[in-house]
DNA sequence: ACTAAGTTAGTAAACGCTCACTTATATGCA
DNA sequence: TGCATATAAGTGAGCGTTTACTAACTTAGT
């Protein structure tokens, strides 16, 4: 009945379709049985691969929150001044984001069940700007430049207000936003947000 | 062996336990067999109260959305300029949130599960911010009391700080804000967001 | 004694998971 | 090459438990 696979193409297929419903539902919002009849298979299938549900949900995890993106270096290209920078880095992981919003709610999941899975998303990509942030102010305040700003204070703000940006438009799509893409209400944050720091080209 | 309540009363202990487990591990994370157990009390007397899992947690749901809160009035007493009245309208908020955590954790579910819920959320508590800062910007603009931004990128601004922040400090307890109480660091967002409007005192 | 509150003992279905078994594919040897 | 055999992939039934929920019965309070 069911097409014949490989072991790593089926545990593959597996992880694939248990990303989208863990990131959906949550961990107690699907059932191993519904997994096993989106992949048109027997659920016994699954234990072949994954010695557990569990397990196949921090395999899920460790797909979606693994790798460690860092948006410094995607953002190489053109004006190498700090707002310039900030946007081309935050523009590029707000399209990634677009892209799978699996990674989003997967995320807010986590903050929910587990503080250190939390942890672990920060690290996977908010950490890269909280670190370009913090130096960047760091390095351009005695120059005055920026303002006098506590950068952890600012790296929050910052994270927040994207956070906030990416569940309006990915995973909320509210209505209150519809008539502005991601990407320039990404520009317009940034620009505030340099204000906020008291930014100014010099 | 239990202790006996009248209606009333016995509906509003089950409505506090559901409060708490559901804001915890939401929907699908708590059964009701556990919610008896916390009681002290038989599954069957939830049906008593409630015709349905769905209908108590949805009676819970509107325990914690339900009533619309204005932060405004809360704000009246001391100076009425608009960075003072928004921070202490904040202030509040954040105080009250700090109470009950409860309340964050269930709007996160919320906005997981259901956009129509995340818009009860917003409605009941966000809006009232989101409305005092655009008409308050659209006052001040003329008179160059705040630059030319938009209102509406500017509230959401705000709302993802403020949320960022009280998930930090309520939810997650993050290492990284644990010697900065959450009042504070509600001041400096507050500042360094009036600073993104361009706010000035005159 | 009547009523409201709570329990006991169940239901059928869904849960995570395992087992004995069948089938398809690849491999070794003539 | 032809064919037996070993192995990997998948099935289907069913394990014990938990789920949401119900009905019949008991107990407590007025």
């Amino acid at each position: 009945m069911t097409r014949r696979m490989k072991a790593p193409e089926r545990r593959a297929s597996i992880l694939a379709v248990a990303k989208v419903l863990f990131a959906d539902r949550g961990f107690h919002g699907v059932s191993v049985d519904e997994i096993a009849r989106r992949l048109g298979v027997s659920p016994a299938v699954l234990y072949r691969h994954f010695e557990s549900k569990e397990a196949l949900y921090e395999a899920a995890l460790d797909e979606i929150a693994g790798r460690r993106e860092s948006y410094v270096e995607a953002a190489l290209s053109g004006p190498e001044d700090f707002g310039s920078v900030l946007l081309r880095m935050t523009r590029v992981f707000a399209a990634s984001v677009a892209r799978d919003p699996d990674y989003l709610r997967m995320e807010l999941h986590g903050m929910l069940e587990d503080a250190a899975v939390a942890q672990r998303f920060f690290e996977a990509r908010w950490k890269s700007f909280t670190d370009f942030i913090e130096t960047s102010l760091a390095e351009l305040a005695p120059g005055n430049q920026v303002g006098r700003v506590d950068g952890r204070t600012a790296s929050l703000m910052f994270q927040g207000m994207v956070r906030e940006a990416l569940y309006a438009k990915c995973i909320l799509d509210a209505p209150r936003y519809r008539d502005i893409t991601l990407d320039d209400l990404i520009e317009q944050l940034i620009g505030l947000f340099l204000n906020a720091v008291g930014y100014n080209t010099k």
